[in-house]
DNA sequence: TCTACTATGTAGAGGCTCGATATATAGAGA
DNA sequence: TCTCTATATATCGAGCCTCTACATAGTAGA
């Protein structure tokens, strides 16, 4: 374990990497999703803005998975196309609030810059 | 011209886009930058945080020239290397007005989805 | 002369998302 | 029964973007 990981910041160049990441922790804080319904339910909560298509949610997922921020367990039911459920884990849920406080900083930042760099 | 260019929209997928274009327009519109004082000015503004690579600045620059958002002309100055100073042209200025607003509009929605999605 | 700073520019590598495609199951309707 | 649609997961190639590194060039100072 490092002394200090995830520290609370959030580059200009990994944005959209970060974003998509940062929107499955967050869906899955309120309880275990499948993927497809991960995509659903993310699309509902934003009004339409946020879609995600599959083949950006799956890899993101099994590198989550990989990281050891969610862990997936196969659903096995009778007449259904089995299906992976996905939780945080204790470590996916520090990555959440800490990336969550590295976002705000963020904007902060770059709001301060938009309105012309005053202190 | 178009009936509605430049809607205010952020997608996820072009956020570093969008956010370096940004910033670079927001640096210029406080009046006619070249490119190495810009990188410079933009670090200083952002107390360090926002830092261009010039791989990364010059072609975002010309990208812009081509677009007709930003102007670029030569300084020859005798004792120094020539260099060119951008500054915003009119269409520069409402992209980063339309720009503005769509980045806050998708602040308030990423951060309505981090905070469960309840209206 | 050599180094450092100012200043602009390009090429190649790598990372990430998207669209398309593939696979699989179940229910509705013709 | 056959087909279409929805659910569900997964991978591949194309394309875009940024980064690192390299290339070029003038000036000032040691």
């Amino acid at each position: 374990m490092h002394p200090s990981a995830d520290p609370p910041t959030v580059d200009i160049q990994s944005l959209s990497r970060s974003c998509n990441r940062l929107l499955i922790l967050a869906t899955l804080s309120s309880g275990p999703h499948h993927g497809y319904q991960l995509a659903l339910e993310l699309e509902e909560r934003s009004g339409g803005a946020f879609r995600f298509q599959h083949g950006t949610l799956y890899p993101i997922l099994h590198k989550l998975e990989s990281e050891g921020l969610i862990r997936g367990d196969w659903d096995e039911e009778s007449g259904r196309r089995r299906r992976k459920s996905y939780r945080l884990t204790a470590a996916g849920r520090q990555h959440l609030e800490a990336q969550e406080v590295g976002w705000r900083v963020f904007f902060e930042r770059f709001f301060h810059v938009l309105g012309g760099g005053k202190p």
